[in-house]
DNA sequence: TTTTGAGTTGTTCGA
DNA sequence: GTCGAACAACTCAAA
């Protein structure tokens, strides 16, 4: 292998979570100022602790749908395997790229990653330009009054709207020009991102569709449909009311900014109030994670240390696999098993049962989340853990536990959504769905669901697990207090 | 500096 | 069935 030379500037777009063509700001700077482009990925080996099974997945065919695109513009995506900061130097020097262009990421890893590979590009005399284009504001960009970070969601959302200052999205290039020789790269097929043995994927290939052009169609779906009523549509979980776009704005298959903006554009109902307020707990989310990056591993408040958790490994294995005895629990945890996704309003319910009722650490529900969603991103899954389990986030108020019959009750009414997904509950009748132990002695033989056998009875007493959970956060405050 | 008002998503109890 | 109050006290952010 011997370098190449050209005669004009080349420059690198190394993809990480901007998988995407259009407002790609990396892209965007990139050939602005060069007369032809690479674009590479590289996936770290081993994979950052924050890509899970349900990730890869997703990455496989999002990157398979980039490639696809790329090359309709003339350009192909190199794929690499191993160390950002040995590769990218070395594709650099083999391509004479006096630059690289990438998004910013706020995970540590990536941001670990980005200082070395700016160091090792700069021993060379070239350069990496990192771009904002994962969140609508620059997370160093908002600051109270007295210069510090922001821990409360609401003044932190009034201070980004009253900036609104958002960069304007840049267009999709009509052409990519790429250097005559492209350094070689992997096979997608050869990562093995895709499940074999099982193939556990089938519920995941049923629901979803990675990849630009699928996100940019369920966007103008959702916006012209769900999100004008989406203030209560999105708290039924039976119903697909919400937008489903989490799995294309973590890979950034869809730029947020263009989201916000053609919201914008819209008068402003109750609905796409509150989708927009849901975007700006992502920015939240990122915002937290970039000035807290230990947030996925260490309470905010540090007296939540001492929280004393469970080492329950026989609930924790109930709750992953949906066998808790608790039907919406347990519909939850195989709605996220089966698709790689589960409606908001039922990760609330899942996550309160596990770290309230079960006390069992923030850490093990995150960490299965993280392997098991499509859309598992580490700023919003962490900030979300801490905010149910009230060890940091906003100022939930530890009595807050959330009932899994009552939430059920109220937002699964009719019973659809625990039916489809806890089919032997089928045949209970709406009365008992939600707490099939307080059925009468017959319906549940009656409905083919004798007790304790096909289904559950559930691993905890609901009550007596709040006034554990009541006990525990009371007793923990009081003595940091 | 001190003060003041407020904090995503809940539950239960009793009138 | 519906409604308001209590749950307890703290931290945040702005004035």
């Amino acid at each position: 292998m011997c370098p190449m030379s050209t005669s004009s500037r080349t420059a690198i777009v190394w993809f990480r979570r901007d998988l995407r063509l259009l407002d790609n700001p990396a892209l965007h700077a990139a050939l602005k100022t060069a007369a032809s482009i690479v674009p590479v990925f590289v996936l770290p080996n081993p994979p950052h602790g924050d890509l899970g099974s349900a990730s890869l997945w997703w990455l496989h065919g999002s990157l398979a749908a980039l490639q696809t695109s790329l090359a309709a513009k003339g350009a192909r995506l190199i794929l690499r395997r191993g160390d950002p900061a040995q590769l990218l130097p070395e594709l650099a020097a083999h391509t004479n790229a006096d630059s690289v262009h990438a998004g910013i990421c706020p995970e540590p890893a990536w941001r670990a990653a980005d200082a070395s590979v700016a160091a090792a590009l700069s021993n060379a005399g070239r350069t990496l330009h990192l771009h904002h284009s994962l969140t609508l504001f620059d997370p160093d960009a908002i600051k109270t009054r007295s210069g510090g970070v922001y821990g409360m969601y609401t003044p932190y959302a009034n201070a980004v709207r009253a900036i609104d200052a958002t960069a304007p999205p840049v267009p999709e290039p009509d052409h990519i020009p790429c250097p005559q020789r492209m350094p070689a790269g992997d096979s997608l097929a050869a990562w093995k991102l895709l499940p074999t043995h099982p193939d556990w994927a089938a519920g995941l290939r049923q629901t979803w569709t990675p990849g630009e052009a699928a996100a940019r169609a369920r966007a103008r779906i959702f916006l012209r449909g769900a999100a004008l009523h989406y203030e209560s549509g999105r708290n039924l979980p039976g119903h697909d009311l919400t937008s489903r776009l989490s799995p294309h704005l973590r890979w950034g298959e869809l730029s947020v900014r263009a989201l916000w903006k053609a919201l914008h554009r819209h008068a402003q109902n109750p609905g796409e109030k509150t989708f927009a307020n849901e975007l700006i707990w992502r920015d939240f989310a990122a915002y937290l994670l970039w000035h807290h990056p230990d947030l996925a591993t260490r309470p905010l408040r540090p007296e939540f240390e001492n929280l004393p958790w469970r080492n329950d490994q026989a609930g924790l294995r109930a709750w992953q696999q949906g066998r808790t005895g608790i039907p919406i629990v347990d519909a939850g945890m195989r709605q996220l098993w089966q698709t790689g996704w589960m409606h908001n309003r039922v990760r609330m319910v899942v996550a309160s049962f596990l770290v309230k009722h079960l006390l069992i650490d923030w850490r093990a529900g995150a960490a299965w989340f993280m392997d098991t969603l499509v859309d598992a991103d580490l700023a919003a899954n962490s900030m979300n853990w801490q905010w149910v389990a009230g060890t940091g986030i906003d100022s939930q108020p530890f009595f807050r536990v959330f009932n899994p019959v009552s939430q059920g009750e109220k937002f699964d009414t009719d019973g659809a959504y625990v039916r489809r997904f806890v089919p032997e509950l089928d045949h209970l009748p709406d009365k008992c769905l939600h707490a099939p132990w307080t059925a009468p002695a017959q319906i549940l033989p009656q409905a083919g669901v004798p007790p304790g056998q096909t289904y559950p009875a559930p691993i905890v007493d609901l009550a007596a697990g709040r006034e554990r959970a009541l006990a525990t956060w009371k007793s923990t405050v009081r003595v940091a207090a």
